[in-house]
DNA sequence: CGATGTCCTGATGTCAACATTAGGACATGG
DNA sequence: CCATGTCCTAATGTTGACATCAGGACATCG
């Protein structure tokens, strides 16, 4: 047993209700710009509202979702922006974290990298489901940053993690073959540079990664910003 | 009028809770690792439990306090570990800070960081109280990050910022003669540098900065770790 | 005497009712 | 027709009571 059994948690509503959430953003029933009501989501999820409130707030710390005083807590927009500001920070979190693991990862954190690389290979064998594939994405880049063992370091990750995951799904949406074919690739030079690396390469290769992931998707945004709401009632 | 008004702003009980246990945890009321219970501070904040809770979760945002299922939330311990994990995570988004501000800062935003320095040097002149020192250096690098106006990198910052506040408290308590002697100086070359310096010698300055604190800061740290754990009252 | 099971206590988790508020619909006056 | 003030409503903010749980004290058994 080498990470002594991940502690049985139990959980609580608050995080049953954030997960729940999320996923339903992600599947894009609740569109960027949708108000989430507490008294909606209570009824919906069957949890009283102070549970749903504050899994709200954990979702807003993730960045996922934005309030205000006496206002509807909404679904962030993916402007031309938002995309410059979170890649940006991606970059230098990503650069940090890649050279951090490349002196702490241990051979069961780097065997595992090798893992999500083959598991997105089989995945494209097997036709290539894109949300699938964007979720093994994240899960490596989830790893490097575990590698890396810095809490703190986790933590921060987490609070743009989310964004990343919403963003690159319209990535896909918007331009899946030019995602198909380079996502392994471009993994699995990570994950050998993190094995054997120089770490100047290294840095720079990271930087570069999500370099490219912010081009492709800024490329496939118009070029204002991507509202597209879609208010539940019209306005009569 | 140059920032349109900060927008009157009301807060609600939880921010005001939230604030109110930050400052008492600054003061040293509540010292690391002591239990920050629900109910006491409802009953001694004259709010209800439920605002107190919400305003602990924005405190654990910060990463000041720690909580766990069915568990009171704790002031963090000061170990040598945490501060490694907190300036190492700094100093990556201290870099990018101060090279996106090099570019976008704009004349009010550089002589606010002027106007903080000349601070610094009339708190000195005047006796230098630490507690105002700190502050005046943590408003600094709070201003340099509203000077790279990019949101998710101030959120960011904002989740390390009371760490290193509370960090910066303890490394005045160890050697404040080192810490004074260096303040003024070192925040008067980084105002220049963004003024006007090259970008490389920029982010190299603002790593060292941040490598400086932390080297400072350990050396006051006991060999293992700075628990210092105060129970309110003994076990009979 | 050590290991194990039971109970108790003090805390957090959850809930539903009440208070407050933002923002718009509407009427009014210039 | 536009500007302004008033009111209403649907949402969030806040609260106190109740349900549940973790951890330790204690008794029991081997």
């Amino acid at each position: 047993m080498s990470s002594a059994l991940p502690r049985a948690a139990r959980r609580g509503l608050a995080d049953e209700a954030a997960d729940l959430v999320r996923a339903a953003i992600f599947s894009g029933h609740f569109p960027p710009g949708a108000a989430l009501r507490e008294v909606e989501l209570a009824e919906h999820l069957q949890v009283s509202r102070g549970s749903v409130r504050e899994g709200l707030a954990r979702l807003e710390r993730e960045g996922l979702v934005r309030g205000g005083w006496h206002r509807s807590t909404t679904v962030i927009e993916v402007t031309a922006e938002d995309v410059q500001e979170v890649y940006a920070l991606r970059a230098a979190l990503d650069r940090l974290a890649a050279t951090t693991a490349r002196r702490a990862a241990s051979a069961e954190h780097l065997s595992e990298l090798d893992r999500l690389v083959a598991g997105m290979e089989a995945e494209i064998a097997a036709g290539g489901d894109a949300h699938r594939l964007v979720a093994l994405d994240i899960a490596f880049h989830d790893q490097i940053y575990r590698a890396a063992g810095n809490g703190r370091l986790v933590t921060a990750w987490e609070a743009i993690r989310s964004q990343v995951h919403l963003f690159q799904l319209r990535r896909v949406d918007a331009a899946y073959d030019h995602y198909r074919a380079r996502v392994v690739g471009e993994h699995r030079e990570l994950a050998a540079l993190l094995r054997s690396g120089d770490s100047r390469t290294l840095a720079r290769r990271a930087e570069e990664h999500v370099d490219s992931a912010r081009r492709s998707l800024l490329a496939g945004l118009p070029a204002r910003a991507v509202t597209e709401r879609a208010e539940a009632s019209g306005r009569r």
